[in-house]
DNA sequence: GTCTATAAAAAGATAGAC
DNA sequence: GTCTATCTTTTTATAGAC
């Protein structure tokens, strides 16, 4: 890694967490340059305009939070489909609970996609992801003949939901038992037509 | 409704629809002063500073989003309770996509709340209502025997989970509907020990 | 209550030396 | 690549007349 490439580096990791902690607004080059450690004009070396930092840091945001991080298709069974699915969940909660900026900084970038166009495709692609993700496994699922035929979009979309705003409560309330809250959701969805596993 | 008292609902208002539109951040008193048609140190008169603006707009938010205007425990029976559960949602998600402000003025004010103690208290303080009024609904529904021992508290945070975030859901995707993800979020917690509506 | 005028601070951004 | 110096614009906020 290059000295430039380090202070590239910096420079986005350092934006990160301050726009995670005051807001990508009140975030300034100033408060950057100073966090790094270089002068306020070297960071137009690196961006433009803050526009453009704003939108490289989502970009690196995106690329980390796709469905198909989490969830490998080919991984499902009959046999382990419903524990798989918990497993799978809570594993991402978890690696999303490792970066304390994370929720913040989806949330920032969850409001900009309400005001610009660009912010929105990008943010809604990825929703997509998920909610099409949960349809497909909610189709295998079926197949296996471990739900009922009734509503799976709509019980597909309501863990979709659920998975993705953990996140949003985390920032709020800590005290929480979020995977249990993870299991119920999915346990809700697999009452259904239980064939195998009854207790 | 003297002209003053006029002035500063508008003041709100307006205040109100830009924190939505711009972003908190971005509103600015020139912005205000000039939707509402007067001139930007006018606004000192009423609010002293923009920090107690946003404040202000804040309180008259808290008001309206309380767990109790949209449950009310005694209308919950034996008979109606997973049917009565679902209307009272539904009217909620309704009540509030009335309004295409607030969903994102909420959001702004949940990132605040991050930061700003007063915000984090106030907030905590609403959300710990609808925690804990869906725990008291799961106690009368047990005490029915409409729904399983089993994890109820869990069962009620996925609830106050769901609902309460349907709105953030609501901001990026439009095409889905949330009412039937809330019906199979409820029809997911009342089927572990039914008593009565076997199909 | 509402205005005009203005102060004080800070923002995003550029020029140009090294 | 990184710096110092500087420009322009806009912000929150105040003073004081009407």
């Amino acid at each position: 890694m290059s000295k430039s490439e380090e202070t590239l580096a910096s420079i986005k990791e350092v934006s990160y967490q301050l726009f995670a902690e005051v807001g990508i607004t009140k975030t300034t080059y100033s408060m950057i340059a100073k966090a790094v450690g270089i002068a306020k004009p070297s960071i137009y070396y690196y961006f433009k305009s803050k526009e453009d930092l704003i939108a490289a840091i989502f970009e690196d945001l995106c690329s980390a939070i796709q469905f198909s991080t989490f969830f490998e298709m080919d991984t499902f069974t009959k046999d382990n489909f419903e524990e798989k699915l918990v497993e799978l969940g809570i594993h991402m909660i978890d690696e999303q609970a490792k970066d304390p900026y994370y929720n913040r900084v989806l949330q920032e970038y969850m409001l900009m996609a309400t005001r610009y166009p660009f912010y929105h495709e990008k943010l809604l692609m990825i929703q997509k992801g998920y909610l099409h993700g949960f349809e497909m496994l909610m189709e295998k699922a079926k197949h296996f003949g471990l739900v009922s035929d009734q509503a799976s979009a709509a019980k597909a979309h309501m863990l979709a939901l659920v998975l993705d705003n953990i996140g949003n409560f985390m920032m709020l309330v800590e005290h929480i038992d979020y995977k249990q809250i993870w299991v119920e959701a999915v346990s809700g969805v697999f009452k259904g037509s239980d064939a195998s596993g009854s207790k």
